[in-house]
DNA sequence: TCTGGGGTCCTAGGACCC
DNA sequence: TCTGGGGTCCTAGGACCC
């Protein structure tokens, strides 16, 4: 069997956390730059405010009804985040973290799912403060369509098992098709054409008929939903294949220069991201973009360069994405959100060197060593390089930011 | 005034080769 | 009048996820 981790309303229950007056509560948590809403607690839901709505729409609502808001605050969640998937780790055989606020969990040849997964279910709540749900299936599909019973009924207190053929068949018909993991907004309006409303009804079609409307991707769905398994528990992390840091911009930037250093911004960011993963990067992207809601001309382009030697060197990925940016930039647009993509990432101790290489890599390495490490103790941007540094006229927007009580000194809760 | 950010996988189509 | 065919690799774009 497998599980299905998930956390409760996340974002707004970690803000909760620390501050336990809010419990009962309505708040929403927004996106980066105070943008959309990304996250909202039960009682913020009542108001019908949608996933991802953006939040000037919505001001007035959350005014008259005393809705409490937040920016997001990643470092919080992050390390929140952690400490649920340890305490997941110490009571199961094995752990696949899907994303900050899902895990699966390996259960096969465990006696007793049921059991674990209500007391999990409890542990969690009682040890970090967060509220989890569990499902539990003999596929992941499955094991997320029993995460939303176990949501959806309060009576199961947060965790539903499908282990049994009747059980399987009456969630699939309670389920609908637009619920299912795999089938988005997309495809689910395809489904309604042909008349599937439940995910029962799609496991009815034949096997043939999904693949030519619903390609691979259908089939898998459809066969994971019958209790076969076409996605594999992940035992191991699979390794990453980008990283990327992109931003919309706070205000609308015209000139280059602030761009500039915007792009080198965020690929000083890429870099610390590669050194932590111990990974190098061949290639290199960078794009820039107008605001599309706005009836203003719009330009939207990216470019690649590729590095002579993979590099998870900051000073010299600068250098490249600097190059690029000028490339695409023209005069002219307001643009608003920009990005870094790094690529073709291998372990950094499996680099070919170059023979025609210039840089002296050992140097660089034991320079940033240094540098991270004055970084994750005082701060980002303690230490940074010069050309990321100027105007910071692109910077985010976050008015609502709350501390970060878990990863910095200075933000630890007093207690009286 | 004002709409996030970070990923993965699949497919179609073009380039190129024999 | 009258288009070869098959294979591989790469890229852009679409769809999906949280």
């Amino acid at each position: 069997m497998i599980g299905l981790v998930d956390c409760n309303n996340f974002y707004a229950s970690c803000e909760r956390v620390f501050r336990p007056d809010l419990i009962g509560k309505p708040i929403v948590v927004l996106s980066n730059n105070d943008g959309c809403i990304i996250a909202r607690s039960d009682e913020a839901k009542i108001f019908k405010i949608p996933m991802a709505a953006p939040a000037h729409k919505w001001i007035d609502k959350i005014e008259k009804n005393n809705i409490h808001v937040f920016s997001s605050n990643y470092p919080l969640y992050g390390d929140l985040s952690q400490r649920v998937m340890n305490i997941l780790a110490r009571f199961t055989p094995e752990v696949e973290v899907y994303s900050i606020d899902e895990a699966f969990l390996f259960l096969d040849g465990v006696p007793t799912p049921d059991l674990v997964a209500a007391d999990l279910v409890q542990k969690v709540k009682r040890w970090i403060g967060i509220p989890i749900s569990i499902g539990v299936a003999p596929t992941k599909t499955l094991a997320k369509a029993a995460n939303r019973i176990a949501k959806k009924f309060p009576e199961l207190n947060n965790s539903y098992v499908i282990d049994t053929e009747e059980k399987r068949i009456k969630a699939l018909k309670w389920m609908d098709i637009r619920a299912v993991w795999g089938i988005g907004n997309r495809n689910a309006k395809k489904m309604e054409y042909y008349g599937i409303r439940t995910a029962y009804d799609f496991t009815q079609k034949t096997d043939s008929f999904v693949r030519k409307h619903f390609t691979v991707m259908g089939l898998r769905t459809k066969r994971e939903l019958q209790g076969e398994r076409c996605l594999e528990f992940e035992h191991q992390p699979p390794a990453k294949k980008s990283i990327a840091t992109t931003r919309s911009f706070a205000e609308m930037q015209t000139a280059l220069p602030p761009i500039e250093e915007a792009i080198c911004h965020y690929t000083e960011l890429n870099g610390h991201k590669l050194r932590k993963k111990k990974l190098c990067a061949s290639t290199i992207m960078v794009f820039l973009t107008t605001n599309s809601y706005q009836k203003l001309p719009q330009y939207s382009a990216g470019f690649s360069a590729t590095f002579p030697t993979p590099t998870n060197n900051s000073t010299e990925m600068i250098r490249y994405a600097k190059e690029t940016v000028q490339k695409i930039y023209k005069s002219g647009y307001q643009y608003k959100k920009a990005g870094v993509v790094v690529a073709g990432l291998i372990p950094e101790d499996q680099v070919q060197l170059n023979i025609f290489d210039e840089i002296n890599r050992p140097k660089y390495q034991h320079l940033y060593k240094i540098i991270d490490h004055l970084n994750e103790s005082y701060g980002r941007q303690t230490i940074s390089i010069a050309s990321s540094k100027g105007s910071r006229k692109w910077k985010l927007k976050q008015e609502k930011l709350s501390k970060r009580f878990t990863t910095r000194w200075d933000d630890l809760l007093d207690v009286e």
